[in-house]
DNA sequence: TGTTGGCAGTCTCGAAAAGAGACCAGCACT
DNA sequence: AGTGCTGGTCTCTTTTCGAGACTGCCAACA
């Protein structure tokens, strides 16, 4: 099992840092991704990198999210260090969420992804259409 | 040093589209970036980018994932249309998974977020051990 | 004075998803 | 006759997610 993937050179390096460890910590990149990939990381990332935003701005901006789900999303993303977390002491005392400089450089790479996904929106929706009519 | 680097209207445009809609099937980028972002579905696309793959080759490729996620992540895939899936009637039938035109186009923009995670993967750690120490 | 409302969260509980591993039919090799 | 390989499915358990109630603080309003 070991033997058979050894024909291209960059694709193999990102393919081999991703597969070849025993285990997570060995494995950058699954590492690193796994902490982007959530169901609500992306879309923060892409809200914050258009201006700082409020924990309230960002819960009525994304109607959708839970503020459980919020509360820990923005952990990650601070833990991980893209989101900086600055309280103002306010009479109600806010807080305030915005990328740092290793945010906005990832932002770039996802945002070309983005742009992916909303030009072959169609074709991937089509795509989906043509399959569930097989089945 | 605000958000400067992100003024420009086309990724207003793509924010827009990603929080202004009501619900799921009115966003588009939401739609097609969480098929892409699942646990399993990035690492799979990686690998299917190489060469195409058989089930059990994929299965001893990535040791950790379990047949029922490999299963269920590939059929995702395959709906989405990033994946094209073929039987051989060989002795044992064989299955070989590969990855469409759309899939390989897909690629591209996810090699970038690979490559940003390989590069950035140190500082993304440090940050991390930074965090947990002051907690 | 009591009430209401905004702020930034936390807590709890049920539902949904993921992981581990048993099981399946068919065929080849020993 | 037993073992192993093929590509899966089925069931059970653990982890994660989502919805909503609850907290403490303060300000405005009646």
């Amino acid at each position: 099992m070991d033997g058979k993937i050894v024909n291209l050179k960059s694709k193999l390096e990102i393919y081999k840092a991703m597969t070849a460890g025993a285990n997570f910590a060995d494995c950058p990149v699954r590492d690193v991704i796994n902490g982007i990939n959530g169901k609500w990381s992306p879309l923060l990332v892409m809200a914050l990198a258009e201006k700082p935003y409020r924990f309230g701005e960002l819960r009525r901006l994304v109607p959708d999210i839970s503020q459980r789900m919020l509360t820990q999303t923005l952990h990650e993303l601070q833990r991980d260090g893209y989101v900086h977390r600055e309280v103002f002491p306010t009479k109600p005392p806010s807080v305030e969420y915005s990328l740092t400089d290793l945010g906005r450089s990832m932002f770039v790479p996802l945002c070309h992804l983005v742009q992916w996904a909303e030009l072959n929106h169609d074709a991937v929706r089509e795509a989906r259409a043509a399959f569930d009519a097989r089945m």
